[in-house]
DNA sequence: TTATTAGTTTACAAATATATGAACTAATAA
DNA sequence: TTATTAGTTCATATATTTGTAAACTAATAA
């Protein structure tokens, strides 16, 4: 598999996490797993839309599903999910708190 | 500010994370800063598409940028954008290896 | 059998992201 | 002054992603 290739794997994943639902998503599944018309309520909005961004989650590698008698469960695939993105949440608060200091100084 | 906007500018910091070219320029930025020059040399391409994607990534918060004499220099905001970046790998190396696994069992 | 529940899939329009090449800018060199 | 270097910005065509609504599917209930 070629560096080109890697590249591109990985930033599929990447894309997965790259939507302000999606990462809502994973904050709802952080300790535990929710079916999809759990998630639906938090979330809102429509059970389409909500269906395709589980999909594109799934098929990027960061979700796991799992269908039982009555709803289908998801979950995030890896506890590595929920450190990545929390570690991009970091980066974020850092960056508007460097962003406030320096609006305080001027 | 509502969760509704942290998930939005949240969503921007992964989507700076989220292309192939993007990826390499972190795998590249990732012990040592480097000049825009250097970088265009290790990934090929045009120089218009390095400049915009770098654009990108320093928005999103992602990349930093020092102008020198004769050359401009980026390096990662923060060691937090490698680790979540060789997380979001992990799950890839992961998600692959366990393919092949059950590829290997039918 | 027919209806209901719990979603998924499809079709499509609108929005956003990307790649390319040309034009531009700022700093230094000749 | 006129090049040259080292990029950035702009214009634009193409590609991809997203949101919406309707149609569909599978499982259970009446």
């Amino acid at each position: 598999m070629s560096s080109r290739e890697i590249f591109e794997l990985h930033a599929d994943v990447c894309k997965a996490l790259a939507h302000p639902l999606r990462i809502e998503v994973i904050d709802i599944l952080r300790e535990k797993e929710h079916c999809f018309s759990d998630i639906l309520e938090k979330t809102g909005g429509l059970k389409s839309n909500l269906s395709q961004h589980l999909s594109v989650m799934t098929k990027g590698g960061i979700l796991k599903m799992r269908r039982d008698a009555q709803c289908n469960y998801y979950s995030l695939s890896s506890e590595k999910v929920a450190k990545a993105c929390a570690l991009m949440r970091e980066v974020l608060v850092d960056n508007l708190k460097k962003h406030k200091e320096m609006l305080k100084h001027i």
